[in-house]
DNA sequence: TTACCACTTAACCAACCAGTCAACTAAACA
DNA sequence: TGTTTAGTTGACTGGTTGGTTAAGTGGTAA
């Protein structure tokens, strides 16, 4: 009963576009209507505040990258492989937001957890929860590549910890100078910590 | 001539503090001003912006971080002390900052290089120049090390970017967390990466 | 065809925002 | 001691903030 509608939609789309390029003090919800072209009465109609929406919002981004995460770290993939894809998927996507927006955005997720800190336990709550989820797929590939012998990792976990750290921070040193060029190094350094001499897909 | 002031520096110390603790854009002028103890009168006296006094305050703040870098990264230290040293400091930072106001607040310059993303260029050049510079006693330190044979980093510069890259994220990871044994893990992370089997210090 | 209700619309609110200003105060120096 | 002037004060502005409300509109399902 009553009309069908895909203002919620356009909403999520919007409240993650421009957290993304900008910041979630630095987003509106004027500019997220204007943006969606969705009136402010709708807004409130579907999200209780700015909060809820930007909740949904990083939780609807992340279904879409978990969908790519899958595919990269697929099983079925060489650990090595899934590794190379990760990167690839990952410049790919810098690439494809500095083309649509004329920035690099970097981890959507890493920044705004940076930006509200802890002050915000809720919050806080969801985004730990989708970088934890992340970890684990670094984890079981670099597990699993140890376990080929390719890999120098006994200790999976805490390689997979040093490898996420600086893939985030390298993010974010691309996003604050505003240069792809910079992810570059992303491969080398990967490659570097977890010492392999030669290309990470093996001949 | 005239009767003299110490508001300006502490509206510098307001700022940085208020900003490192939340963000740019959660810290408001009236809030600055009441931290301060200072009316906003005066703040207009001594700044012509609420962006002004930002970087007045990342300029005034990074001075005083660059005395401890200088102690730090002592040439006349051994490069491993030198790094060991800047761990302890920055680990102690850190300490100092979470019973201050019980949150780990991480890197200032990186949390608010990742808040304003491009979108400032004024701001941005400032803090691109300080992180460029941080960089410098890294690679420096790594490449003596290196030198002394006690590392393996041939390309030193490519290295400390990693172990750069690498700390930043941490950070951010800990900031996130709002958990100090996150940083436990830095010390270990740092020799991993510069391929370190025995503790920083020779014996 | 009609009744229901999910959705839409625009006007509205109090609180807060960065920034202005003119009158005022007192410390430093001659 | 008197003059200068850096620093102080509080009231003010116009615009923006997140959020509310009440009256409508139109698609859907019975």
């Amino acid at each position: 009963m009553g009309r069908t509608s895909d203002a919620r939609e356009r909403l999520l789309e919007a409240m993650m576009e421009l957290i993304w390029v900008g910041s979630f003090g630095s987003t509106s919800v004027d500019h997220i209507c204007e943006r969606a072209e969705v009136k402010k009465g709708s807004f409130y109609h579907f999200f209780e505040s700015k909060h809820a929406l930007a909740m949904a919002a990083i939780e609807h981004g992340w279904d879409a990258f978990q969908v790519r995460l899958d595919k990269a770290f697929s099983v079925s993939l060489p650990p090595l492989v899934r590794l190379e894809t990760w990167i690839k998927q990952l410049i790919a996507e810098q690439v494809e937001m500095k083309a649509k927006h004329g920035r690099v955005l970097g981890c959507p997720i890493h920044t705004l957890g940076s930006e509200v800190g802890a002050m915000d336990d809720i919050f806080q709550k969801v985004l730990k929860g989708k970088l934890a989820l992340y970890l684990r797929y670094l984890e079981s590939a670099i597990r699993d590549a140890h376990a080929e012998g390719v890999v120098q990792a006994p200790d999976a976990s805490a390689k997979a910890k040093i490898v996420f750290s600086y893939s985030e921070g390298l993010l974010a040193h691309a996003r604050i100078w505003n240069d792809l060029s910079i992810l570059d190094s992303l491969y080398d350094g990967v490659k570097d910590i977890l010492r392999l001499d030669n290309s990470l897909i093996p001949a």
